[in-house]
DNA sequence: AAAATTAAGTGTATTATCAACATTTAATAT
DNA sequence: ATATTAAATGTTGATAATACACTTAATTTT
């Protein structure tokens, strides 16, 4: 019984690599180090490492993506398993991708130093290691897929926010520009968003108001499903 | 190089569990088996395997669909890892998911008696072992999703059907009703059904007309994005 | 104190899509 | 010729999506 059965199949490394996406007001940007091992050490990677017996893998990803920026409680999804044969010319390793979305100045700076890791924006990806490419371009299209459907893009966003850095976010993500009234109006209507009075007034004479995102207003209409844009 | 790196790190055997959907013209069903191995052996289960390390993850879903079907170039997908500590009371086992769709008449009858296999409507589930209640549940939403866009239902008719085929299998699918009308003028209107001069006389005296999936035609609108329902 | 500046904030008209609803038609059976 | 059966089809109203430009609040300059 238990441990005992399955003895005589095949066992696998499994890796867990994370893309991690951060916002700074114009550009979606990943978090990438130069990879630490040999093979193709020294080149541009997604952190990752390998999963232990003894954590979920949920547990793993949460491991390498606080043991880089020091943070946990983030948002963070499965991907996708990479699992093709020759993915890593390291040895055979099948990859479990996780993303998450961080508010890009919350993390620690020493442990970005300490991995050599770089916010690096979407749209200018040096080249990467392995099949890491893909596996932020399928995180690219899952988060357009997810943001459109969930209140989840306030991950990257500051705690207060106005609502022309929600509409930037969104241009980010969907590489496109939306029409500030309709964007406004349809937010607005979703009854999600609470605003303060206090204004942000760097960027104008008149100032634009906060908002925060209403947790409480979001779980009552979340049954219903939310289509926020 | 090669081969030799990473040699101190954890390995883990990796399951591959099969959701195989069909439609027998009422409602959704899973192909499911008496589990052969212990622990739980005897007990309905996803078919499942092994995956060993001369094959993609890939490549094993496909080898254990053929395995229970004999059918391969089957449509199907990787729908998810569960890598949860304790989700095999045999042993520390990650499984990744896939789910096929196949046409239910198709499969090789010796095949399924061979695994003791059934189909068995969703809304009829037995107890399942381990996680696969989950999986099973998992699938069919995403299914849902994915048959909203993507002309994948198809997959699950035979090659020519009725439009009344084809809406009792989206009614099936997301276990709601819709109008008959209305649902027929969206499906054509996306121009991607070709109406054969043959009619389907069994279930009325005037006769439906049979149609089939245009593939050429969806190829062409594949990039504009497509919503089937 | 008045005028100019700057980005924020807002409304309307048009179009397209979705949802609700019942009658006519084709083929066969009586 | 009539009855039967399910298939095929059209219209209307409501709602949502899109396109488009002026007014307002606060500060800065004259």
């Amino acid at each position: 019984m238990g441990r005992i059965e399955y003895k005589n199949n095949d066992r696998f490394l499994l890796a867990v690599d994370c893309i991690i996406f951060g916002f700074d007001g114009s550009g979606i940007k990943a978090l990438l180090v130069k990879r630490a091992l040999e093979p193709e050490a020294g080149k541009w990677s997604l952190m990752g490492g390998f999963a232990q017996q003894n954590e979920s893998i949920d547990d793993a990803a949460a491991r390498i993506l606080l043991n880089l920026t020091g943070l946990d409680k983030i948002y963070m999804e499965q991907l996708y398993c990479f699992g093709d044969l020759d993915r890593d010319p390291g040895g055979r390793v099948v990859s479990i991708a996780y993303f998450a979305l961080i508010k890009i100045d919350a993390s620690d700076n020493d442990k970005l130093e300490e991995h050599q890791a770089k916010w690096i924006d979407l749209k200018k990806l040096p080249p990467l290691v392995f099949d890491h490419k893909k596996m932020i371009k399928l995180a690219k299209e899952r988060l357009q897929q997810k943001v459109s459907n969930h209140p989840v893009g306030f991950e990257l966003l500051p705690h207060k926010f106005t609502l022309q850095q929600l509409q930037a976010l969104y241009e980010a993500i969907f590489e496109r520009s939306f029409d500030k009234r309709n964007f406004t109006r349809k937010i607005l209507s979703l009854g999600i968003l609470q605003r303060l009075d206090e204004k942000e007034k760097t960027s104008s004479k008149k100032g634009a108001f906060f908002y925060v995102f209403d947790k409480k207003k979001y779980k009552q209409l979340e049954s219903e499903g939310i289509q926020m844009i």
